[in-house]
DNA sequence: CCGGTTTAGCAAACCGGTTTAGTAAAGGTA
DNA sequence: TACCTTTACTAAACCGGTTTGCTAAACCGG
């Protein structure tokens, strides 16, 4: 049998060795003022001898509530937190969630079913990241009675509470400062899903920052067309690879939108690779604002996000919709961008603006 | 009362519907040959049309298992979730917990106390990370017979299983780098325990570490005076304010021997602001090799350990105790540093050398 | 000294499942 | 037809706590 099992001392260990009734220990933990302060001292005395601590599962059902918060996503957890993004999100999450003495619980598919995480899930209630409009799990949890935060999907799930951050300002944002500075040749270069057959688009992130980007070059005159848009891994090498590829198909951008920063130093690195100067030839700018990003050469121009706000405001959302109980109208809270202008972005050249005409 | 509690379908729920005892529904999921076919499948699609998901909190007290990892940190997530290294750390236990089907649960000081935390915590065993000797909570897990794997602290706890990395032999390779390159002058820059008063020591990284400059440098013949070994937080503000207040106290140092990269990096901005130039004055040498240390400039010549593999390790070994419930002699592993020359590091310059004379 | 209130503690029900031991009916054999 | 298996299912015990309702003793004022 199990060693816990074996070693253990239970309450009524605790009660028979201290002469009481299992109620009386329960009490002298949990209700000390309904015992005579004698009497609740010895128990307690009785239960240090004997190393009891009360069987957290136990409580947990009787209580009907686990003091746990979930942390659901999509993807395994040995790539999640690769993910410096994530790292940051999950430290807003905890900030809030140890301050209101709750415990944290990853749920990432077990081989393969995320649903099945989702009935192993011992939690109050979940935080999403990165879910797409397609995954029933959602349903699932909501009919569990369980409540969910949405992050970065509000979109697709109106009717649980989220958060966003404002992707398509952001890209507006990012566009409309190439533009300024003169640039006419645009390359997007995405992120793609990491599952091939799902159009799973993070929860819509991709397209709402592709709005953005269409809707300012629109707004200057400038049709983006979809050869003029590609896409990759969410990585340095992903980003690399996209350019080059641009490249390789006879793309001549001077200004690249990436999704990402990763993909954007991955751009940087291959503009270099195929002689061209950032950003003298060629400017990028990316997306997110990691770490990372303000210590490479040329410091990473890029689109700002609060990414631990996120997470402290989804936490609260979710503590108080845990509070709560009934659901009113869901609270849906969108965190501005801002633009963080480094040097990875120049004037166009004005060479090849002649050259390239127009 | 908990929405959990008034909506949710519980198996009598579904046994009622079905008109068949619990320990039907019950046999319906988990020993199927034991009904009928039929009277398995009608039970099924009574419980889907329920929405009936067994609830995972009695299923664990039942069983006696929770099929969850828990990692035990005496510093609140909001703190470790920002370092890159416990990330990485995280990333090696979540595949082999992942591909093993475990969930992971994180477990830090419940409103200052790790020990009420290890009481809340629904795990079927820890790996513990930074854990220095004086913590009761070891005790108290090994008490509860919950097995507990400890990293970078083997020596403190030689009962438990431990998955180490060879500290000393790592500080070894960066003081031996700095001597072979001439240098005569050092400074420590070690991590100082973040809660002020225990001088914990991460469970010994930082004596370890030490013990290996030491020696090291010994072997040539310098005697590292205590004044030459100043500490700070593990952060690259820490690792500025170090060496600024060492030079302001009359400290010249070739040479900077930082037991963590961002310490190291943050020595090479304080010798920056001071005027000197890295490496051509002052060569400055780091541990751990995070991702960041590739892209500074220069980029940092480091020690470099294997973070993920400390983590997968770590998880095998826990994974292990779990299966065997009793355990044998424990299971001590030590993981392999090695030595990165990038372009921090450089020969001794001549004129000082001569200057500070010996 | 009596009736009413407070105090201290207990037995039993409960949380929501799993598992053991057992039974009634159907099927097979002599 | 009587007897033994097998099949299909159930009642009750159990996991380890918490909580409700109750009782007996102590206390208290008149």
């Amino acid at each position: 049998m199990r060693q816990e099992t074996r070693d253990r001392a239970r309450i009524a260990d605790v009660a028979r060795e201290a002469g009481v009734s299992k109620t009386a220990v329960s009490f002298a933990f949990n209700n000390p003022e309904r015992l005579s302060p004698d009497t609740a001292t010895r128990i307690r005395d009785v239960a240090t001898s004997l190393g009891y601590r009360p069987h957290p599962v136990a409580r947990m059902l009787t209580q009907g509530r686990t003091r746990t918060l979930g942390i659901l996503t999509p993807q395994a957890l040995s790539v999640v937190f690769a993910n410096p993004f994530f790292s940051t999100f999950s430290e807003g999450v905890a900030a809030v969630a140890e301050e209101a003495g709750y415990g944290l619980f990853f749920v990432s598919p077990v081989h393969g079913s995320l649903a099945r995480a989702v009935n192993r899930a011992t939690v109050d209630g979940f935080v999403a990241i990165g879910l797409s409009e397609d995954h029933p799990e959602v349903e699932q949890i909501r009919r569990a009675g369980l409540p969910i935060v949405m992050v970065d999907s509000a979109a697709a799930f109106p009717e649980h509470p989220a958060v966003d951050v404002d992707d398509e300002g952001g890209a507006r944002l990012a566009a409309g400062h190439l533009l300024a500075l003169g640039h006419r040749e645009f390359l997007v270069i995405g992120v793609e899903p990491p599952t091939p057959g799902a159009h799973a688009d993070f929860g819509g992130i991709v397209g709402r920052r592709l709005k953005g980007y269409r809707e300012e070059l629109a707004a200057a005159g400038i049709d983006l067309a979809d050869d003029h848009v590609v896409v990759g891994p969410a990585s340095v090498e992903g980003g690399s690879a996209c350019l080059a590829g641009a490249w390789e198909d006879g793309r001549r951008p001077t200004a690249v939108l990436a999704m990402s920063d990763a993909m954007a130093i991955g751009a940087i690195n291959a503009a270099r690779r195929l002689g061209l100067r950032v950003p003298a030839d060629i400017s990028v700018v990316g997306f997110d604002d990691i770490e990372l990003s303000r210590h490479i050469e040329p410091p990473l121009t890029t689109v700002h996000q609060p990414v631990r706000r996120k997470g402290e405001e989804a936490c609260r959302l979710l503590l108080s919709a845990i509070a709560r109980d009934d659901s009113p109208r869901p609270d849906h809270r969108t965190l501005e961008t801002r633009l963080i202008v480094r040097g990875s972005s120049g004037p166009a050249p004005i060479g090849k603006e002649v050259a390239g005409g127009r």
